[in-house]
DNA sequence: TCCATGATTCTATATTAATGGAAATATAGG
DNA sequence: CCTATATTTCCATTAATATAGAATCATGGA
């Protein structure tokens, strides 16, 4: 990741309406919400609404899927997953640890740390 | 971790100098880089790298410890291990995976997730 | 005490973002 | 085709943030 998407992705999440959609897309999964769910849920005029969803997409942070009238909105987890890469990479120059971010995503947990749940806690 | 103290410290990283002020006191760990090194390093007039220090600071993601004449910078690993769990929280309603963000804080390290180091690998 | 160095504050200018009502667009059902 | 519903775009207002030169403050050595 270029450190230009990381400051988008941040820019996006740096407001409070924003972040808590964000939130609760993460919360949510990979159904996601329809708009309307959204502004209901959090209480947002439709046209703020509209604003905050298509500086997140922009930002690469979510992804949207039509289904007839609804629009859904979903997070998108490896975005987030190389966001977290980025903002902790090489951290404290490797030593004396390493940096583990992972959620949601195949990729992450495979190949740096199984995630603790409660079928793998042994 | 609240709502707004998360929006500060992603208003705070969300911007290209913070960003990379940030990184690299990430990379430098607990001893952190006097304002003077970090200024020639990013190649930042003095002046504009003190707004965003004092940025950083006040959305308590970095640390000043003062040295004789230097002041020296350092991350603070534990603001930024909150913000990441923040983020991530509940990713998923919990199913199938969780959450793994941890840098650099026994805290996080011990209970979820051991740091894969040349040491701990195997 | 005087000077050099490191860092911050002051200030003005320029730039960018948030808000939400009203109008426009899109889809589906009667 | 007409209507209800879902969502977005338009727009004007309001507010906040970034930048860096110059002045100021703080520390330590000669």
């Amino acid at each position: 990741m270029e450190i230009n998407s990381a400051v988008k992705a941040l820019s996006a999440l740096a407001q409070e309406s924003r972040l808590s959609i964000f939130r609760i897309l993460v919360q949510t999964g990979a159904d996601g919400l329809s708009a309307g769910q959204i502004a209901k849920t959090l209480s947002i005029p439709n046209a703020t609404l509209s604003f905050h969803l298509k500086e997140l997409t922009h930002a690469g942070l979510i992804t949207a899927r039509q289904e007839s009238r609804f629009i859904y909105y979903y997070a998108n987890f490896s975005a987030m997953n190389e966001l977290l890469q980025f903002m902790t990479e090489n951290c404290c120059a490797g030593q004396p640890c390493d940096v583990v971010t992972a959620c949601c995503d195949d990729k992450y947990q495979a190949t740096d740390c199984l995630p603790l749940t409660k079928e793998t806690l042994l």
